[in-house]
Parts: C-alpha cells; structure tokens; sequence
DNA sequence: TGACAGCGCAGAGCAGTGCTCTTTAATGGA
DNA sequence: TCCATTAAAGAGCACTGCTCTGCGCTGTCA
C-alpha cells in the first residue's frame, strides 16, 4: 500500500515539476503578469481545471516559481563563492556580486518576478521568506569569514549605525554574519542592497541613455561598495 | 473656429484628465496589473470602448500614469531641495533622497510602476526619458553645487572608474552633474541606485524580518553613501 | 472476485478582461 | 440649414482565472 501511494505520489511529483517547468518557460518568454494557466495546460495537453488538481491558485504556482527563482540565485552565488580561493575574501565577495548580476541578466522575468514590484494582489507567503536568505547566506558568510581572518577594514566614514539597528545586528549574527559589529553589519546591509539596486536599474531601463559599459561600470560600483563594507580593494 | 476648437480641446483634455486620475486611484487600490480600463469606463458612467477615444490601449494609459509618476517624484525631490539652505549640501541631499522614499512609501504601486519591474509586455516609449530624468537632476545640482563650492571630498577608497565611463561622465557633466570628475560622476550614479536599491527592498518585502527600525536605516545608509560620494558628514 | 472510496481529468459555465467593429447621436463650421 | 467630424453606445471576439458537476480509472478491503 505504501508503494502504490508513493507510485501515485511519483507520478504527482512529475506532473508538478511539468507544470513549473512549463510556467517557467511561459515566465521567461512572456513575464509573469503573461502566465497563463491555461496556455501551460494547453501545452500540456491537459484542460485548464486539471491544473488546480495540483496549484490551488495561480498564485500558488507562481509562489513556487518565487521560491525556485530564489533557489536559482542561491545556488549561482553557491558556485560562485565555492570557485574561489577561500582566502581571497574580496574576489569571493565580487564573484558573488556578478554571480547575481549574470542571473538577473540571464533570466530576466524570474528576477523581476523575486526582486521586482511584487505581482498585484499577490502577498508572498512566509514560505518564500527561507529560500530568500540562501543568496544572502553565502554573502554574510563572507563577510564574516572576512572578519574573524581580521581581513575587513572599514573605512572610518559612517556614522555609527542607529540605536535600533542594535537588535537587527544581533539577529543578524546569530544567522549569516557571525561576530562581526553592528556597524560592519549594517554596512553589508546596506551593499547587499546597492547591489541590487544596480541590478535592478540596469535591467529595468534605468540606465538607458546614461550608461553604456555596463559589466565594467557594474564592476567599479562594486568594488566601491566592498570598499565600503571594509574589504580590502 | 478657433475658439470652438478649443471648447471642444477642453472638454477632450478635461475627460483625459478625469481617466488618469480614476486610473491613478484604481492603481493606488488594485496595482498596476489590477488597472482595468472597463473599470475606470464603469466609474466614469461610460461604456469601456470610449475611453479608447481617449487612450488608444491600455498600455497609453500606464505611459501617462508612469510620466505622472516621474514628475510627482521630481516635484517632490525639488520641493525638499527648495527648503533647504543652499550652502547645506549634505541637508540638501538627505532631504532628496528622503523626499524620495516617503515618495515611494506613500505611493507604493505607482512607485513599483515606476522603478519597479516593466509591466510585462510593455516597453517604457522615448517618452518617459525625459520626465524620468527630473529628479535625477535635482540629484545632480546638489552635487555639482556642492563640487562648484569646494565642498565635496570624495573619500579615496574607491579605484578610478574604468575608462568606458569617461563619455557617460562627460554626457552626465553637460546635464545634470556640471564640472564634476569621472570619479565623482560614478559615484554619484552609484548613490543613486543604492538609493532606488535601498528604497525597493524596503517597499518590495525584502527588509521583512531583517530591518525593523527603517526610517533610522535609511538615515545612516544614506549618510554612508553620501559620504562615498564626498559629501560632508 | 466484486463493491467501494478516492483521485484525476474533461467539459461546461461564470464573470471578468482588452480590444474592434458597426451603428447611432451630438456638435459645430460652411 | 446642411453636413462632416467627433463622441458615445452596444454587440461581439478571444482570452483569462476559477468553480462545479460528472465520468472513468485505480487501488483497497471484505
């Protein structure tokens, strides 16, 4: 009995992953406010109402897009830490800057979907919150990493970060940034969202007309913002 | 004829507006995938298929929604210039880019609209560069002000920007940024995509159960990366 | 082996969308 | 006053997400 529930289960596992893969494909071609349930159960071969036998919504089955799409960026930051000497914690850091800016440059519509305007009407369920963390992980393990090798040198030009931010910074050392200050804390924070606040620009047209060099002005930024973080140049 | 003509103009242009703005409250409500143009035709006691006298598709009608966007937060980068001192260059700027945000926090849709990701299937026109650029180049004036009054000290952590810049530099000097250096220009660009960056990810969930105290984040962020820029603490 | 429950799928249908086309009404100039 | 231009209405097309009902297959248990 076990092995026909999980032969049911094998077969329900195929078909979800279909389905995803088919979404994702009408994802990347179309964006995501263009997926449509029933042209996926269409190339399916299946009829519309077969699909909410597996997503209740489609919702849902964008929220497992978010969740791979997150995945994906993890998995791409993964690599590209895991390729460098474990020593060169500046090279380590910007191959993980690129690594996101290659993804987002290569899977446009998922990258909208994740760090873009959320979807109208959509409120990304707690579920998404855990993959989310993954790319930040490897970033903050630098950082760390960085830090207790006495590697990071932050410049002495900000002011010391707020009060408040105190129980964000512990947080923040309990989960991705092991031991470092509150100040080198917040000065990460702040990169990680330069970083895809570049990202963003670049890929949402923002740069149009203003810059052209894109991958060497992309590098320049970075480095700055490593800089700032306390890396060494 | 002429002054029939404009009755006639007047009346178009005054049923023009009245469409932008349901439209805008209808995005303010339901998001940018929420507008629906049958809608805004129901709450104005026409039939959908006349306001296409008036926009020609639905697309139009978010193009001029996206030009309002742009210059309400030009306005509003303006005003919190305007009231400051002049002399006070790191005020002025601090005053920008939080006009900038609470901007973006009182209307999140029309900012997703407008920095956000593209609405699929749809293109930003020429159009929407030039109104894009007013904020931008209030941004800019503190800058070359601040740089025209020796007021701007750029901390030497970053490395000169890559060659590729210098003619980005130059198209940004002879707009927005007047006699300021390659080095200075990029970082200025920089700031404001961590700006745009920092303001996304707080308005699109990514600060959700990292940052709780976000106003004074904000704060500090900015002042770090005004001081990158040269600014005075 | 046969009855039964659960599951997957098909199909029809509802309410909504953007957009087009044709027809009707109003407006304002000659 | 006539008549061309413009606005509005209405019907209709192709599409969407989603629901509900009914049918057939599958695996289970007596």
């Amino acid at each position: 009995m076990n092995a026909s529930r999980t032969a049911r289960e094998r077969v329900r596992e195929e078909l979800t992953r279909e389905i995803t893969e088919i979404a994702r494909s009408q994802l990347a071609t179309e964006g995501a406010a263009g997926l449509s349930l029933r042209a996926v159960a269409r190339e399916m071969g299946m009829v519309s109402s077969a699909i909410y036998r597996y997503f209740p919504s489609r919702d849902d089955l964008l929220t497992a897009l978010i969740i791979d799409g997150y995945n994906a960026i993890g998995v791409a930051a993964e690599q590209a830490d895991a390729a460098c000497p474990s020593g060169d914690y500046t090279g380590r850091w910007l191959a993980v800057c690129r690594a996101v800016r290659n993804w987002a440059l290569a899977h446009p519509h998922e990258y909208a979907l994740v760090y873009g305007s959320p979807v109208p009407g959509y409120q990304a369920p707690q579920q998404t919150i855990a993959p989310a963390t993954r790319a930040a992980t490897v970033y903050g393990k630098i950082i760390s990493d960085a830090h207790r090798a006495g590697a990071l040198d932050p410049p002495g030009i900000c002011p010391p970060p707020p009060q408040s931010f105190g129980p964000d910074a512990a947080a923040l050392r309990a989960s991705v940034m092991a031991k470092v200050s509150d100040d080198v804390a917040a000065r990460a924070v702040a990169g990680w969202t330069a970083l895809f606040g570049m990202v963003s620009f670049e890929l949402f047209g923002q740069f149009e007309n203003v810059i052209t060099d894109r991958d060497a002005f992309f590098e320049h930024s970075m480095r700055c913002q490593g800089r700032l973080t306390g890396l060494s140049p």
